[in-house]
DNA sequence: GAAGATAGTGTTAAATTAACACATTATGAA
DNA sequence: TTCATAATGTGTTAATTTAACACTATCTTC
C-alpha cells in the first residue's frame, strides 16, 4: 500500500511491516432480577490472567466493524436480531500487550430471558453485575464505562428500554430498568403518562401469571411506532 | 501476533500478511458568511481524480486516533486547541480502492476568521459550503453527512457555537450561526433569554465597529461556566 | 371473606417554552 | 443638524410540559 494522495501529512510514514490489528469488542447488556449484568469471558492472556474481558474478535477482510459485531452477538446468544450501538475506538498505542491493536467498542442489549448462550461458548462466558466490576483486562474497564454511559444517554433518548427485556413485560418492569440503569428514581405516575403519551406501546390485554398478587398487564413495544417517530427525531426524554 | 485469547471466534483467521491501514478523517467545519463550510482538498487519486476529499492521515505507530486527528489539524490550520469530537468509524471492506483502509472520522470545529492556512497546505485546501457538496471521494461525503448529523445533535446539546466564531462575537451572529447549521429560524428574544439564564457568555462592554447601523454588545465565551456545567450534566436545548 | 401485596389511576402547582411588537441607538445622507 | 435607514435590544402572556403527591382496585393466599 502506498500512501494516498489525499493524506496530506508525510511526517510519519507508515512502516509497511508494521502488524496492526483491527477488532471490535462488544459490551453486551444484559439485565436480569433488577440488574443490569455484561456478558464477560475469563482472560487467560498474561499479564491480564484470571480477569474478565469483553466479548471481541477481529475484523476480517469480508466484513465491516457493525458486521463483527453482529457476528459476535450471533455466535454467544444464537440470535441476529439484537440492538446494537457503536460508540467510540479505542487505540492507545499501548492498549494491548500483543502490539497495535485498536478495536471500536460497540454496546448492545440482549433479552437475558431470552438468551441461552451456545453452547460452544457457554461454558466461558459469565453474565456479571455492571456494579460489581471494579476492573477488567486490556482497557475494558473504560470500555465498559463509555459504553455504560452511551447506554445511558440513548435510554433517555430513544425509546430502547424494551430490547432489555422479554417480548411481554409490564409497565411496572419497564420502570424498574429504567431506575436500576439511570441510578434514578421515576413516579410511577409520571412514568406512565409519559409513555402512554408516546404511543410505542401495544396492551396485549394479557396478564402476569404466577404471581401471589394482583397480576399487571402486559404489553409489548411497538416497532412500527418507533420507526416512524425515530426518523423524524422522536423526542423520548425520560 | 496471535489470536488473544479473549477474542471469542475462530471463524475466519487474519492473515499474517494482510495488509490494514488505520486513519482517522476530518470534518473540519468552519463558518463564515453566515454559511457553514468544510476544509477539502482535490484528490488526485483514480478512481476520484478530481474529487474533492475529506483532510485525513494514517495514525502512527505512537499515536492514538484522537493525536492524528489533532495532528492534522494542527498541520491544517497551525492551531491546537480546536473542539474534536469523535462520530464513528467506516470500514467496509471495499471503502478504500488501495486495500483495507479502516477509518475513524472526527468533525472539529474552526473560527475560519482566526485561521491562516499553514503555507504547505494552503495551496491544496478549500473551504467549500456544505451546501454545494453532493459527492467526494471515497465514501467521504457519507463520513460528511454523518458528521454534520452528528454536528446538529452536538450543537442542541452543548454549548459549542462559539467554537465557529471568533473569540468575540454578537448574539446576532450566535443566533444566525444556530439558525444556519441546525436549518431553522430562532425568535431573538427567547434566544437571548436563554442564553442569559444559561450563563456562559461574559459581557465584554464592548461593541462591534465599522458598522452602519446601532453596533451589537460582544460577548465572549466563559470557559469556566462550561467546565463547570457539563460535568454535571449541561442541558443546553436550543 | 379477610389480609396481604402490588397494580393502577387524576389533579394541581411549578417550570419551561412559544408566540408576539415596539422602542433604542448608531450611521450616513440630505 | 436633522431625518431616514438599519440594525440592536427588550417584556408579557398563553400554552405546554414536568413535578409532586395519595388513594382505590384487583388478584392471591390463608
Amino acid at each position: 500500500m502506498t500512501r494516498s494522495d489525499n493524506i496530506v501529512l508525510a511526517l510519519s510514514p507508515i512502516d509497511e511491516d508494521l502488524k496492526l490489528a483491527f477488532t471490535v469488542d462488544c459490551v453486551i447488556f444484559g439485565y436480569d432480577n433488577d440488574d443490569l449484568k455484561v456478558l464477560t469471558i475469563e482472560c487467560n492472556m498474561d499479564p491480564f490472567m484470571g480477569m474478565i474481558s469483553l466479548l471481541g474478535d477481529f475484523i476480517t477482510q469480508d466484513e465491516d466493524a457493525d458486521s463483527a459485531a453482529k457476528r459476535i452477538l450471533k455466535y454467544c446468544t444464537g440470535n441476529e436480531d439484537i440492538f446494537l450501538e457503536e460508540v467510540k475506538s479505542f487505540s492507545k498505542p499501548d492498549r494491548h500487550p500483543f502490539g497495535r491493536v485498536i478495536t471500536i467498542a460497540f454496546y448492545s442489549l440482549v433479552p437475558i430471558s431470552l438468551t441461552k448462550l451456545t453452547d460452544s461458548a457457554d461454558k466461558h462466558l459469565k453474565w456479571v453485575s455492571v456494579d460489581e466490576i471494579t476492573e477488567m483486562a486490556f482497557d475494558h474497564k473504560e470500555i465498559l464505562d463509555n459504553c455504560l454511559y452511551q447506554l445511558r444517554k440513548s435510554l433517555r433518548e430513544k425509546p430502547i428500554g424494551f430490547e432489555l427485556l422479554p417480548k411481554k413485560f409490564s409497565l411496572k418492569q419497564l420502570q424498574t430498568l429504567y431506575e436500576v440503569v439511570l441510578g434514578i428514581e421515576l413516579d410511577k405516575r409520571n412514568f406512565r403518562r409519559k409513555l402512554r403519551s408516546l404511543n410505542i406501546l401495544i396492551d396485549l390485554e394479557e396478564r402476569q401469571q404466577e404471581v401471589s398478587h394482583r397480576p399487571a398487564k402486559l404489553y409489548k413495544f411497538d416497532e412500527h411506532s418507533f420507526e416512524k417517530k425515530s426518523s423524524d427525531g422522536l423526542k423520548f426524554e425520560i
